[in-house]
DNA sequence: GCCCAGGGATGCG
DNA sequence: CGCATCCATGGG
């Protein structure tokens, strides 16, 4: 594929191993909406709009480093796809996940977002995300901004009832208020398992919402989150009835080591579709 | 009414 | 440690 970039544009052409709705469906990020062949993306207080066809995907924003990075353009994913594709459990999920790329978000709204996400469905999820940002986050026009830390850091345990947070506004008070900006930028200066063991030390986050801020928000491709998805693929794929969430965590790590991450998603979105 | 959703906190042994 | 139970909320 050819990637051309303008002043305010994108444009992918011939794009391989870049579908934008398995990319946007997948799991991975809960900003967006998809009609028909346009897109809307939305990251931190920034703006994408997309429009793809077969041949072509055209990103329209007013900040194009930021999205080039954000859809992980200098990623090889055939590379990718080669090692993990003899793989005897992976092959159908490759196949019919062929064009997911792991985005490049953003670390604080990744740990707000997985924080929603426990034991919770997608759809609720986006509308509790939703509220936050235009009850808190900066008004852009057309659109609100995810709310940053000393923003979100007014928000009462109330609000987060309304916000439709459940008994996980009580925790998510917690963690917002203990976290500091400069926990914020300590943080992408920590080594991964840093990051985990500071990640766990917060309320609402467990090892799974651990691994998807790192996987999702700090570019850590060697963790495997496992939720209610991933234990169902693995029971079915080895015929067995395990219900210990850390032995799966960490057989699956082991299993695929550094692209943990990626097999990771291909698994999710193929199970999530077909089942 | 029951079961489930990109699980985590808590308590008990 | 490992394990069981409880936890708001909305949709099917």
């Amino acid at each position: 594929m050819q990637i051309i970039t303008e002043k305010d544009k994108i444009i992918i052409k011939n794009p391989k191993n870049f579908d934008v709705v398995q990319t946007l469906e997948c799991g991975q990020i809960f900003r967006y909406v998809i009609n028909k062949n346009q897109a809307v993306v939305f990251s931190q207080n920034k703006k994408a709009e997309i429009n793809f066809s077969k041949s072509q995907i055209v990103i329209e924003t007013r900040d194009v480093n930021y999205f080039y990075n954000f859809f992980d353009l200098n990623t090889d994913y055939g590379k990718i796809i080669l090692k993990l594709k003899d793989d005897d459990l992976l092959g159908k999920a490759i196949d019919f996940g062929s064009g997911i790329r792991i985005l490049n978000n953003d670390g604080f709204e990744m740990l707000i977002s997985f924080i929603i996400s426990a034991n919770n469905n997608i759809p609720r999820i986006k509308k509790s995300i939703e509220y936050l940002c235009t009850n808190f986050g900066t008004n852009m026009g057309d659109y609100y901004a995810f709310p940053t830390l000393p923003q979100l850091k007014k928000a009462t345990v109330d609000d987060f009832l309304h916000a439709g947070l459940g008994y996980r506004a009580s925790q998510m008070f917690d963690t917002v208020q203990r976290l500091t900006e400069r926990d914020l930028q300590n943080l992408k200066t920590m080594s991964d398992a840093e990051k985990f063991n500071f990640l766990i030390g917060l309320k609402g986050v467990g090892e799974k919402v651990a691994n998807c801020v790192l996987l999702f928000g700090y570019g850590v491709k060697s963790v495997f989150p496992v939720d209610t998805w991933i234990n169902k693929v693995y029971n079915k794929l080895t015929n067995s009835n395990e219900t210990n969430r850390k032995k799966i965590t960490k057989q699956l790590s082991v299993k695929y080591g550094e692209l943990s991450g990626y097999a990771q998603q291909y698994f999710f979105y193929y199970f999530r579709s077909k089942f």
